[in-house]
Order: C-alpha cells, then sequence, then structure tokens
DNA sequence: CCTACCGATCGGTAGG
DNA sequence: CCTACCGATCGGTAGG
C-alpha cells in the first residue's frame, strides 16, 4: 500500500460523495486496509484533501501559465487557455472536481494557502483578458477583472456536466466556447 | 418559533459552512431550542434542506420564466434574463448558494424532484438561445446546448464571488456580462 | 417545548 | 499493518 493508491481511492470518493460524506472507513475499505491503519500513509483527512486540492489546482497552473506567458495575441492564448482547460478536465475529471468546488473544506491555513492558489489561476485569466485590451484586440470594458473571473466561472462549470463518454468531445465543447468567448470579447 | 425562523438560521448556516458541516445543535443553538425541540416544527434535515432549494430555485424560476417566455426578442430577452439573475442574487445570495450548489446533498426523491427543477431553469435558457438563432439574431451555432448551460453556469458561478457590499453593483456586473454575452451571440 | 436518552458513526491513537 | 479502543458528535425519538 502507498500514499498515492489511497490517494487515488480518495479522489474517486470525494468526487462521488464530496469529502465530509467520505469517512475515512470508505476509503479503508476501498485500499482493504482497517481504518486505523490508513494513519501508517496519512496524516489525516484534511491533510488527504490538501494533497489532492493541491495537486489538482497544480495540473491546472502548470499548463496554462505558459500558455498565458507566451508571446502569442492575446485571442490565440484565450482558444489555447479554452482547449487546455478542456483537455485537462477531460483527463482528470475527478480531481477537477474536488479542486475547484470542494477546498472549502479546508480550515485555517490549509485553506489559505489554496487560497493564494486559486487567486493566481484568477490572475492568469485576467492578464490575458487585460493584454487583449491593452494590445486593441479586445473591446475595451468597464470592469475586466468581472470579464475574467467570470470566464473562470464558465469553465469551472463544466467540470459539472462535463462527462467523458459524452457525446460532445471536449474538443467540440473548447471550439464552441471560444468562439462564443472571442465573439464577445472583440468586434 | 415558526418553522419560517428556524429555515431563516437554516440558510444562513448553510450557506456560511454547507449542509453536512452544520448539525442540528447548531441550529437550536441559533433559535434557542434544545435540539430534540426543532422537531416539533420539522421533519428532518433533509427535508429542511428540500424546503429551502425548493424555495431557492422557486425565486429564479418564477422570475426568469414570464421573461423568456415573453414576446421580445431574445436579445432582450437575454439582457432580462442577466439583470433579472443579478437583482434577485443580490437580494437572495445566501438562499442562492445552497440552492445552487447544495442540492446535491438530497437523495432518492428530494434529488429527483430537484434535478427536474434544475432542468425547468436549463430549458429557460436553452429556449431564449434556440429563440435567437432562429430568429437570425444570433449566430448559428454547433451546440447551442453547450452554450445555454454554458450561460447557466456563468451566472451561477458569480454567487461565489458576489458581494452584497461589493465595489460593484449587480446592475453594474449585469450590464458588463450582457455586453459580452451578447457580443458572443451575435455579430 | 423539555428531559433524557438512543444507537450509530466520526476521525484518530496507543501499543504491539 | 492489526488489535482494541478513545471521546466526541451525529440525527433523531419516547414520554411527558
Amino acid at each position: 500500500m502507498s500514499p498515492a493508491q489511497i490517494e487515488r481511492e480518495a479522489i474517486r470518493l470525494f468526487s462521488e460523495k464530496t469529502y465530509p460524506l467520505v469517512g475515512m472507513r470508505d476509503i479503508s475499505d476501498a485500499v482493504e486496509l482497517l481504518p486505523g491503519s490508513l494513519y501508517v500513509h496519512i496524516t489525516s483527512k484534511e491533510d488527504l484533501l490538501l494533497k489532492i486540492v493541491e495537486r489538482g489546482i497544480g495540473i491546472y497552473l502548470s499548463a496554462l501559465t505558459p500558455i498565458v506567458e507566451s508571446e502569442k495575441p492575446a485571442q490565440d492564448r484565450i482558444r489555447d487557455v479554452i482547449s487546455s482547460y478542456l483537455r485537462l478536465l477531460d483527463a482528470n475529471l475527478d480531481i477537477t472536481k474536488i479542486a475547484m468546488f470542494q477546498w472549502r473544506y479546508l480550515n485555517g491555513e490549509n485553506l489559505a494557502s489554496i487560497l493564494e492558489l486559486r487567486d493566481q489561476i484568477d490572475g492568469l485569466f485576467v492578464r490575458v483578458v487585460t493584454d487583449g485590451i491593452a494590445a486593441g484586440e479586445f473591446n475595451s470594458v468597464r470592469h475586466p477583472h468581472v470579464v475574467a473571473i467570470s470566464l473562470v466561472g464558465l469553465l469551472s462549470s463544466t467540470a459539472q456536466w462535463y462527462s467523458v463518454q459524452g457525446a460532445l468531445s471536449a474538443d467540440d465543447i473548447a471550439e464552441q466556447l471560444s468562439d462564443i468567448v472571442l465573439g464577445g470579447l472583440t468586434g
């Protein structure tokens, strides 16, 4: 048994039932250990969640940061961010649901450290939106921050209805959303 | 003591800490009753959540349905739906957070009945989007359903960052979002 | 609406 | 990694 296997089952269970509704006994059953034996491998239930959320947000931060920091026009960066986001969602649906919606169950320092990571995500979207406006690619807009975090909200919400074996591929959805979003930002 | 007062405190507590993290003893403390005495007024914790979620979704359904069913151009209806949504959010922030995000804690028939209400909400947005395309007001689009539920997702997500005493009014935000969304749908 | 309490379950630990 | 168990808390009820 390894911490990674425990984390794997915890991701499955947290994404299915949400953190407070998953007992340590659910996790220990899934990895065929007795409840107390979990603590050989992990520190606490909350620490398990923390690591999952950190890794989940990290997946998005590490993929999207170089896209936003690239030299491309903002329009291309928006398109790349959206298609990258949807591909990551397809490949990481369970951990994404936890990272985007269940960080609220963290407390104290754990919560504070995750809020910083979330701010980094928001910052990426603010940056590409304001870059596009500054470059004259996007319409000037009264509240660029509202536009940016609404885009984050739109993309986050896809995790609630996206299905890996659904009729629409991640690329189909990304193309559809990019067209609409870029139409709204330009012209 | 009335069921309405219990519901009022439950809304405050559920929106602040989420349903599973609120104990019946938290609620009974808030209304200055002993835990067991709550059950003179309510049936169960889950029934309390059910009624809150039903009422919360009902607020949006009853306001948005006549807007979507009006004879106005789809563009005007989109603008009206967005501004109405933000005004309702401002006036009902706590119950909105519960109605939009905490229905997941319902089970069985309770969950099923709420999923029907949620489908009605989605249906309103699908309708106004497809109407606008049919009328030639909006660009033809490969997946109108994706556009519609993404708009629902965007609006739902506002409950997670909107603050009643924030720098931006609900009307400011609605105007900003309408401009972007209509820009994306038209032209 | 209170008194008094129920069985179940929770996250977690001591000691081996 | 198991045995055995901890105190705390959970939603809810019987009887008055």
